[in-house]
This record gives C-alpha cells, structure tokens and sequence, in this order.
DNA sequence: AGGGTAATTGCAACCGGGTTGCATTACAAA
DNA sequence: TTTGTAATGCAACCCGGTTGCAATTACCCT
C-alpha cells in the first residue's frame, strides 16, 4: 500500500497524516496478525515508545483500529474494516494461537447473539477462542 | 460458611487448608462479584501480595476457581461450581458493568457454539459482554 | 516569506499488576 | 524431638501502559 493511499485511509477517519502514522497504519494494513505496542516498538527503533502508544489512541479513537484482549496480558490492535463505526454489529471473532502465540481477527466470524438477565443491557462484546490456527495444524 | 465446609471445599479440590486459604476462599465465596488481587490486599491488611496471589494460582490450578479477563486490565477470580473441571463445556459468559465496575459470572448463560475457519482447533473460549447490570439500572 | 499558534513527537519518569528469589515460619511424618 | 516439606512474608523486580513537559514540526494568517 503506498503513501497516497495510506493518506486517504487516514483522512477518511479524519486523522491528520503524518510520517509516523503512514508507517504505523502501514505495518498494521500489512500485517495478517494483530499487532501490539511492543512489537511497533521493535519495527520501528528510531520512533518512541510514548508516540507509538499515542499513535494506536488515535487511531483506536477514531475507529481506523480496534484494539484486542487476547487474554495474554498485552494488547494488540488490528485495522477496522472500512465502514466499520465499531458498533456490537461490526463486532467479530478473535483467535489466539496458542501455538505460534498471534492473534488473528476472523472477520467473518460474527459473534453470536446471547441472552442476558433481565435487567441488564448490553454495549458490546468481546470474544476470544483459544486453540491451534490452520497454519500451525498444518505444520 | 463455615470452616468446616470451606476445608471441605478446599479438601474436595486437594488443597491443604490454611488460615489464609480459608479466608481467600470465603471472601470468594461469599461475594456476588468476581474478585482481584489488590481486592484481597484491601481486605487482609495483614496478609502479603505474594501470598494471596500463590494462593489465587494455587486455587485456579486446582480448579477451585477461575480467572476472568474482563478488559479492566486487572483479572478477576470467582469460585466455580463443585463440577466445573473448567472444559469448553464448563464455561459461562462473564459480564462487566460500565457503570459500577464490577464482574459478574453469569453461570445461566453458557457461551455458544462458534463455527471457526476450517484447520481451526479449539481449546477455549472466553466471552465478556459490557454493559450495565440489572442492580445500577434500578438505582 | 515571516510570525504565531496548535499539534505532534521525544524523553524521562512513573504507576500498578503481576511475578520471583530467598529467608523464615508452620506443619507433619518419622 | 528431629527433620524435611510446604506455606508465608518480605523485598525487589519486570513490563505494559500512561503521563508531564520540553522540543520540534506543521499549519494558518497576514
């Protein structure tokens, strides 16, 4: 994906494009797993840790990326389809691997419905699947 | 509860019983929500971080209890059923109250089944629905 | 182009949950 | 009572996440 493209993602969410979030959301539209701070960190030696982290805030506020809990302790972010406003509609599937440790997005996994109590509201909903992806199976 | 039917619980799961186990243990059983570690630090005064949280991980591996990642950052603990071997099949969906911050098991409400991608296989799943509880509804 | 303002970035330090090593104490078996 | 094992307490550490502040950069207006 290059510049003028990654520039248009980033206005469409009406986020001002700058060096450090072409190359972020860059790494984040190329990468097939979900991505955590640490590992932005690592990509990039040269940028900061605290600009990083304000990067994906921005990004996660403006609904360009959503962030995922996998359970292990570390946040990891992935980018929202386009017309995604994040709502329990737009909400899908994530995997963990407990194998190769990543976290994957199935976007066509929507989650399913579910009962609450009465009384209660519902305003989203996480899910996670723990288990072996079909790359690991395979190999 | 009583010491002698907390023991029993303990006995039950293969944990010897101490004092400090036994306290743990009916503040779990006893609260209506899931618990943390600095929740128990707040109520024991005396008692020390590394211990009640050897005494958390003791309990989670002998299945007295489980571990509920709610989102908040901070995992939460609350004592299973006396048959929960904590299989696919044994998992319920947990609810988090944006209003009073607290998490719940909802034991009624099991977690559905998820069609994955071929290649996928499956270990576990955890479900966290957020909202607001009946109880902050009411009030 | 130049000046002023707001936004972005970099640096450093901090916070809190989680975790570990090690010394001490309690307990149980011989 | 002695001896070995498990539980507890204390201190320190790790790491992800977060913030304050200063320095830099981008942008807009004239």
């Amino acid at each position: 994906m290059n510049n003028r493209e990654l520039d248009k993602k980033l206005s469409l969410r009406k986020i001002k494009p700058t060096a450090v979030r072409e190359l972020v959301l860059k790494v984040l539209t190329e990468e097939k797993k979900a991505v955590s701070l640490s590992d932005l960190e690592h990509k990039f030696d040269y940028a900061d840790k605290s600009t990083l982290y304000r990067t994906l805030k921005t990004f996660e506020e403006k609904k360009l990326i959503h962030s995922i809990d996998d359970g292990s302790g570390t946040l990891k972010y992935a980018v929202c389809h386009d017309s995604c406003e994040c709502n329990p509609n737009d909400l899908h599937v994530h995997f963990y691997c407990t194998r190769c440790k990543q976290t994957f997005c199935l976007n066509e996994v929507s989650i399913p419905t579910v009962n609450l109590p009465v009384g209660f509201s519902l305003e989203s909903v996480t899910m996670v699947v723990k288990g072996v992806c079909s790359n690991c199976r395979k190999g």
